[in-house]
DNA sequence: GCATTATTTCTATATTTATGGAAATATAGA
DNA sequence: TCTATATTTCCATAAATATAGAAATAATGC
């Protein structure tokens, strides 16, 4: 992870549309969900979905898969942590002040 | 934390200097660097800097102190702790796909 | 091949964001 | 108060991004 890609996957969420998007496929697991059905729940026309969906797709954010006539998104998980753990590399000069907030993080998760 | 304060921290760092003047920050512990010193480091002129310094403090992401003629600007932990558990909220539909790598990072961190 | 449904591409327009020089402001020491 | 240094604000310009209707493309079943 360098710079540049960080950049490119910060900015694809950094946008209402987006970042809600991000989040229902977050939410929704490995499975995915339609375009159409996130265009309904998040009540975005279509062509606006598409161009958001692919500003995901080009950061990495998330994959598609075609199954009959629908495309399937989902999370791309791997990317996501990638980006979490460049934004936190060599935090905080040893000084543990940002680390233990990390674990909570683990724990509100795998409680959850 | 809600979609649109996310999106405020999100778009602080999704620009290529922004997110390494927030970088520079985060491993530089709470005592911070001065903005003259962030400049030098990486050569931005002095009013391009301010402007992106005003867009971290906007979004909260940096706290800064006033020391002698010297500002002294500083990661705020909290709030990007804030964000990385919004991010992750309620992930992978329960399928332990994310939520090992969130421990992976938390491990990176602990013994680096 | 034709009709239906799902999604994307094209297009124009509107809006937001980034840049850096010059001037202004703030702090401190002599 | 005068001078030097640190940082911010002002400003104009340039560049990137978001929006959604209409048309095009793709997949399916009859």
């Amino acid at each position: 992870m360098d710079n540049k890609s960080a950049v490119t996957i910060l900015s694809s969420i950094a946008q209402e549309a987006r970042l809600a998007i991000f989040r229902v496929l977050v939410q929704a697991g490995v499975k995915g969900v339609s375009a159409g059905d996130i265009a309904e729940k998040l009540s975005i026309p279509n062509s606006t979905l598409s161009f958001h969906l692919k500003e995901l797709s080009h950061a990495g954010l998330v994959n598609s898969r075609q199954e009959s006539r629908y495309i399937y998104y989902s999370a791309n998980y791997q990317v996501m942590n990638n980006l979490l753990a460049y934004l936190t590399k060599n935090c905080c000069a040893g000084e543990q002040v940002c680390c233990p907030s990390i674990i909570e993080i683990k724990e509100k998760e795998t409680t959850a």
